[in-house]
DNA sequence: ATCAGTTTGTCAAGAATTAAACAAAGTATT
DNA sequence: AATACTTTGTTTAATTCTTGACAAACTGAT
């Protein structure tokens, strides 16, 4: 209720924030100053310590910021210290890439349960979870009450199925097909991923690599 | 040579765009105002006009933009039509997924190889490319000189990968391993993906959906 | 051919983001 | 405990990005 407004850019920037002290306190860091973390991760400290500083007073003068804490502190700000469930929609290739590649568990969520319209794909295992029918999927909804869910679909069922999913009490959306999800429901979040437009902005970047030098 | 100093936004904006018109050729548009296509992306019809001024004068007054031709002129912008030849470094889960699942002759790409260093994949298919082992990289690059990687492999192995393949003459990375690659060489453009991280976003955003309005 | 209406390209104002600067408050060493 | 050094939090400045405004130029209908 307290801290509204922090900007888009700041946001983006936390989970690499958070990546990073995770590496530090690993390679047993106990503190580090903006300086030091700036140099790291290709930032300014100037910015460095404004991002810190739209939460709260994380660090100390003379000494710096302590690792292990506040590595803590910005994982409770993403979230991280929750354990939010979340479904899988679509278990083709790429479903069952990211269920399997991704640690939930270390992103604030919980994958509970995997859906496929293909009969080929119903009834396999991803993990330890069985990929359901689609037609189970009130039911369950019902049941387990998931608040998250990906979206692993051809770009033509997107929008219907994040609409049946929003009536089922889903408010977070990771969208990973070509339909560009629109957040029109309040309450509701949206991340679109898009591979093939970071694939497209490479192909800019390489044909223009010249030209980049000002 | 003429084009130097592109901000960064507006290279992001440009797959989108891409993808927009692509969707109204098919939907048999012919013509577009900025106007238009800024209520149909959610964006407002100046920031149109500005970003598409960057690269020429491709509207008309009092028509708006021909949709094909200004398709076909930020596909050339971005390099789509051209054909990179590309590698995939690490067949597994993810690996094997994004393969299938990007249209890489639509993004400026041809995937030409595979590489694993676990034996159990090596030599399985990818569509229609054997995965070869990694010993056999360098005598692949030096008689097919791909020009782009793709990055799957594990956090550990990336860096060292990265500067191999720089020194076979790669020089675009679609990074998705967990290191971020950083753009040290000059003349060497990264993609850093990290899927993790756009999770954790999405974490963020959902636990503090009701403190986003202002 | 003229005229009303539309829409671009561009310039200038406004917001937002990033970087620089520095006092205040700590650390560490003597 | 005193001094030199470090580093934060915060203010101020610079830069970048987005939006608004409008003349010039075209369309399309009369």
């Amino acid at each position: 209720m307290s801290k509204s407004s922090i900007s888009n850019s700041v946001i983006r920037r936390l989970p690499r924030y958070y990546r990073f002290l995770g590496e530090l306190e690993n390679n047993g860091y106990v503190r580090i100053s903006s300086r030091e973390l700036s140099e790291k991760m290709g930032l300014t400290a100037s910015q460095i310590r404004q991002d810190f500083n739209c939460f709260g007073e994380f660090g100390q003068q003379g000494y710096g910021y302590n690792v292990s804490d506040l590595r803590i502190e910005i994982g409770k700000i993403l979230g991280l210290d929750k354990q939010t469930p979340m479904i899988l929609l679509g278990a083709g290739n790429l479903g069952k890439a990211i269920a399997a590649h991704i640690d939930f568990r270390n992103k604030g969520f919980d994958l509970i349960g995997a859906f496929d319209v293909n009969e080929g794909i119903i009834g396999k295992e991803i993990g330890d979870l069985k990929v359901r029918g689609i037609d189970e999927l009130s039911t369950f909804c019902a049941e387990n009450k998931p608040v998250a869910a990906i979206l692993c679909v051809p770009m033509g069922a997107a929008e219907k199925l994040a609409n049946t999913l929003i009536e089922c009490g889903v408010k977070a959306f990771w969208n990973f097909t070509h339909y560009d999800l629109k957040v029109t429901h309040k309450g509701v979040a949206v991340e679109n991923v898009h591979l093939g437009d970071s694939l497209t902005t490479l192909s800019y970047c390489l044909n223009n690599l010249n030209n980049s030098e000002k």
